[in-house]
DNA sequence: CTTGACTCCGTAGTTGACTACGGCTTCAAG
DNA sequence: CTTGAAGCCGTAGTCAACTACGGAGTCAAG
């Protein structure tokens, strides 16, 4: 059943799944997508079943998971483990509407004070440069508790 | 002028600015904040101007931008590029909306898939998994178009 | 005058997700 | 049968923003 068809090489998937090869090398070495026996030294095949995995990863990492939490989804991915996979993803939610909320916060005040820059031009001294030192950062957010690295936004 | 006070030693200024003094040390190999002269082959001293350097970096940062750009906006510090800032500004301002609207169609796909595995526990096949196998992905935003790396939404 | 915290400095290591390289083997086309 | 693209493999390099380390010097308190 899982070798229906696999007639793809490394590269064919690779433009099939749109990844670079050296991509889906890399996933294999972390263990996320299986390595097919290669057949008297040969040359490994894939099929359909490798390309929904990619898809899988690929989808996931776009919601927000890191590879060690696609690598836990992986792991439920029979479809037993409902709960605990609904689990991961809250917490991935929780995650992803906090992000919003800081990134609606620096919105406002990048729009305020591109606003008032440009009401301004041609003054001497720029009101965006002014808000940078008067450390805005304070009023939505204050700096990390510790010396850790700040929340990066990215 | 810009003397006055400059009773901190590094430490105290970490401490004052609440980075690490590597983190200090590492922005002055980056020319991001100068080192002041140190006398007699003795201890720097630093003041208030340079946490107000170390905040506008960290603000900086705060609002979105790398520490490339924060050197560039430290160049138009002194407030006469008005145009320059502003135009760095709404480049930032333009990711900053795109990356909210992204993680808002990350966020409702999330939670409806959340709603949908709740409402459905102890069933075999978790719909949750199943979404993802599905590959939502191309609902809300396509591959990368070559290979590269996905689209972060850290 | 000793002790111990702190500074200085250069260099090296970390993290996450790849990307690149180089040497070798395999395979399909001509 | 040759040729050249593609696969295999392990290792090393990349990027950003730090973080850690180690050895030597400095300074203030006791």
């Amino acid at each position: 059943m899982p070798d229906e068809m696999n007639s793809l090489t490394i590269g064919g998937l690779a433009k099939a799944a749109n990844v670079s090869v050296e991509t889906i090398r890399y996933y294999q070495r972390r263990g996320l997508i299986p390595e097919p026996q290669r057949p008297l030294g040969g040359i490994r095949r894939y099929g359909p079943s490798d390309i929904g995995r990619l898809s899988f990863v690929k989808t996931s990492q776009q919601l927000g998971f890191n590879l060690d939490e696609v690598s836990d989804l992986l792991r439920l991915e029979d479809g037993t483990h409902c709960q605990e996979a609904s689990t991961l993803a809250e917490r991935k939610l929780h995650d992803v509407r906090g992000k919003i909320e800081k990134l609606q916060q620096i919105e406002a005040l990048l729009s305020a004070m591109v606003d008032r820059c440009c009401a301004q031009e041609g003054n001497i001294s720029c009101p965006l440069i002014a808000s940078l030192h008067e450390g805005v950062g304070r009023k939505f957010c204050t700096y990390p508790s510790q010396s850790g690295p700040p929340a990066k936004p990215q």
